[in-house]
DNA sequence: TAGGTCTGATACAGACCTGTCTCATCACCA
DNA sequence: TGGTGATGAGACAGGTCTGTATCAGACCTA
């Protein structure tokens, strides 16, 4: 019964594989991308790099492996979040608090999908596109959550764009210190959109 | 009549200088901070590497530099462009428009402040608390000409915030390839905000 | 026990990194 | 003309980077 590494994804995933990934994460969130070595993660991983090299084709394929590992994580916890919630209208003010918690969090470090654009800008390169489909999927739920309140369609496609950017830059301000003023004006500037959109 | 190079700004700027500066400012740019090298941005220059470390201290000292040029220029044109409007009515808007021509330029790549936060993420460090004050700056900015159109203090405060968090989220979509619909976005918003900050 | 797989350890290649040093040359100015 | 400082060119040191190769041992299963 010989059985080669199956590509992608494994059933059961190999916990040396994982582990490889939860340390590469906590690396690139602390000290960025360009900044962590190899020779960093697997030393504080506690694997040899062969160990490392035989999961991932590179260091370029496992930072692509860790933002969609995250990805999965941020789908799942939204997903929770929105099963608990009956009704519509709460629901962005949860994304939103929820968002607060994790500014207040001590490993707390700034987006990292956002500072995996920053780092590699080009449309079209793996990890660029990992992280834009972060950002895509978030604004997607917005916008559905909008929908479910009776927004209209062109209202709810704009509206979730301002409090996309409305989350993304309290972010980048939680990242400067300032992440309760943050969320304390981005819950009302989102009160606000809402308001008037459905005013109309 | 000896003259050692004066320490921080000469009257009159060495033209090497300044042309290191704006190669690094260009590379920076395009590339991040971590991926750009000093060799390239030496043979990019075309200057010797020793012009370049007579002129600066370290690769750090440069990208200090380059931010605090790069600062000095926002500031400069956004002075000009309040000096130019009469009525502080119209001067948010002013600022988005800005920005919007901005993200249409074919140089354009994002913030190099933000990027500066994301590579350098240690409160302290010189390059994240030059990335710091040209947020704080605009922040300062917005909340000013708030109060120049009535609004109350504590509003202009939370108002402000989330005017700047507009902005940063809109760059970071104009990053991904929606500068569009980031702006119309953004433009909405903040008549939404100020229309319910001075409502009350 | 025997064979196959995974792993750790480590050396290595080749490139690139920052930063220093030397030396020839150029421009300017007294 | 002679001196002075800025510069170009390039070697160099010492480290780090990614990625590959090798070998010995652990582990599991047939």
């Amino acid at each position: 019964m010989v059985h080669f590494m199956s590509s992608e994804q494994t059933p059961q995933t190999s916990s040396k594989r994982q582990h490889i990934v939860e340390t590469a994460y906590r690396l690139f969130t602390q000290d960025g991308f360009h900044a962590t070595g190899i020779d960093r993660i697997i030393a504080e991983a506690q694997v040899a790099k062969m160990t490392m090299y035989r999961h991932f084709p590179s260091k370029e394929g496992l930072i692509v492996e860790v933002l969609d590992e995250r990805f999965r994580r941020f789908e799942e916890q939204l997903d929770r979040m929105a099963a608990l919630s009956k009704q519509p209208e709460g629901m962005i003010d949860d994304i939103i608090e929820w968002y607060g918690r994790w500014f207040n969090r001590a490993d707390f470090n700034g987006c990292l999908f956002a500072h995996a654009l920053a780092e590699y800008s080009s449309p079209g390169h793996p990890v660029f596109e990992a992280a834009v489909r972060q950002k895509e999927s978030l604004r997607r739920r917005i916008v559905d959550i909008l929908a479910k309140q009776r927004m209209s369609g062109t209202e709810a496609e704009t509206a979730s764009t301002a409090i996309l950017m409305l989350i993304e830059g309290a972010t980048l301000m939680a990242e400067m210190g300032q992440g309760g003023k943050a969320i304390d004006a981005a819950r009302k500037a989102v009160s606000d959109i809402i308001a008037a959109g459905s005013r109309t």
